[in-house]
DNA sequence: AAAATAATAAACCAGATGGTTGATAATGGG
DNA sequence: CCCATTATCAACCATCTGGTTTATTATTTT
């Protein structure tokens, strides 16, 4: 199997791939906030933005704490740092990979070029 | 406006957000593959591996050459970089502004603790 | 010329997504 | 006690997603 299991990856990238999603989690950055304030900027219904809010969470990328009557939510770190590490580890791979294959084809170039002044053909 | 207009990094992140997808990156980082050899190991019929592969071009990050018959895919990394610069921007943000809040939350027990031992109340 | 290979296109489908409205429940402040 | 605030739930809807099957096109191979 080359599918790999993690559905926790899935929920992550899907839930980073909102535009409102994403700017609640910026708004989330510096501190907490309630379902209110986080659904206050965007120009959707309530009901929508409570939505949003439940895609972070089943991602993990946010937790919420009941006060009163008011849902407080904090940004939970270590699903995004997970998704990061997928994402460095992915991208040095394909660079040093890439990287070699340049190197390979300069050097594949340079032996055509001298071929070709050898003994040039049509 | 709160909302990012990057409908760039929402189509990353969506074609991130699949499994399929991934496993095709992921067999991407190490040489350049044609269609079939993407669709093989994914037990899904060859369109729907197509399908998946369009996803990953729109969201830029494959590109396609046709040789011959062949439909030849590299993976691309600009995308996947801004994505990853995405993710480290807002989590050493979201790190920086909790460790405060940790500090502050620190701060404020020993406080308490003190007040408490000096004048316990019920 | 015929057959096999690599890929697209089109039609279709079930289920998820993203949004709305309207009704309901719990809490807090006058 | 009343009322505004905070939030959920349910129903509904349009569109997108992820998959299928069948048919078609273009290129190699034999």
């Amino acid at each position: 199997m080359v599918l790999d299991r993690s559905g926790r990856l899935d929920r992550v990238f899907h839930a980073l791939a909102h535009p409102a999603r994403r700017a609640m989690l910026r708004r989330l950055c510096d501190r907490e906030r309630n379902l209110s304030a986080l659904a206050a900027p965007l120009k959707m219904s309530f009901p929508a933005a409570s939505k949003h809010v439940k895609v972070l969470e089943r991602a993990g990328l946010v937790r919420r704490r009941v006060v009163g009557r008011e849902h407080i939510c904090r940004i939970e770190g270590r699903p995004l740092a997970e998704a990061n590490q997928w994402l460095e580890a992915y991208r040095r791979n394909w660079e040093r990979n890439f990287l070699r294959l340049d190197a390979l084809l300069d050097q594949m170039k340079a032996e055509e070029r001298d071929r070709r002044s050898g003994q040039p053909k049509p």
